[in-house]
DNA sequence: ATAATAAGACACTTAATGGTGTCATGTCAA
DNA sequence: TTGACATGACACCATTAAGTGTCTTATTAT
C-alpha cells in the first residue's frame, strides 16, 4: 500500500529564506500572482513556483486561477503549530526562568 | 578569501524532527552525554553526533567534555529569533484579526 | 596492564533540495 | 486570428543532507 505522504511540514516550509520572503510578501498584499512574486527574486519563475508548492503543501499558502494567472494568498494559521512548539521552550530562555533556576540550584 | 561561513541557522536547525527530539530530550535533563542521547534513537551514534553539531552551530546546544564522554546541554535562547519572526504574523492567524479584517472589507 | 567504553574524524552512499531550461497549453489584447 | 503572456509540467543537474561503517584516540574499570 502506498500512502500518498502529504507531509504538510510547516517547520521545513519556513526553514528556507526564499520561502520566508514569499510569506512576507504575501503578508503585505491581499493576493499576488506568480509573475509578480517572481519579480522580487533573482531566481527564475520555475524555482519560485516550486517554493510556493512547498508552502502550499504546508497549507501556508492558497492559490486560485484568475484568467491566465495564478494568484497566491497567505494562510498564516499553520504557523500556530510552530508557536505551540515554541511555547514549551519559552521558559528555558526567559530571563525570569534563568534567575529562578539559579535560585533553585543554590 | 574564504569566509568560514558559520551560518548559525536556527530555522534549519529546528526543521528536522530528530533535532527537535534532541532539543526535547535536553530540555528534560540538565546534561546528557552523546551515548545517552543516541539510546533514544534508532540511528547510529555518528548520525546523532552530526545532528548535535548542527544544533551547536545554531547555538541551541552547548557541550563540554567530562572524562571520556561529551555532555550536551540545551541553550534555548536562539529560539527567541523564531518567536520574533512569528510574532509579526500572529495577527494574521488570530480569530480576532480575521473578524476585524472581514469588517474592514465590508 | 589490559579490556571495554565514548567519542572524534573520515570516507562513502543515497536521497532530497534548489536551481536551471524547454515545451505545451490556455488566455488576453491588438 | 495572431502574437504575446502566464503558467504547468517535465527532464535535468549540482549541491547538500542524512545516514552508514571503520579506524583511532582517550579514558575508565578490572
Amino acid at each position: 500500500m502506498i500512502t500518498t505522504d502529504q507531509e504538510r511540514d510547516v517547520f521545513v516550509a519556513i526553514a528556507d529564506p526564499t520561502r520566508r520572503k514569499l510569506i512576507r510578501l504575501l503578508a503585505g498584499s491581499e493576493e499576488l500572482a506568480l509573475y509578480e512574486l517572481t519579480a522580487h527574486f533573482q531566481m527564475g519563475r520555475t524555482a519560485v513556483s516550486k517554493h510556493l508548492a512547498i508552502l502550499k503543501e504546508a497549507d501556508l499558502v492558497r492559490n486560485r486561477k484568475i484568467g491566465r494567472e495564478t494568484r497566491y494568498r497567505l494562510n498564516a494559521a499553520p504557523l500556530q503549530e510552530v508557536k505551540d512548539w515554541l511555547s514549551f521552550y519559552e521558559e528555558f530562555w526567559t530571563e525570569r526562568a534563568a534567575i529562578l533556576k539559579d535560585i533553585l540550584e543554590e
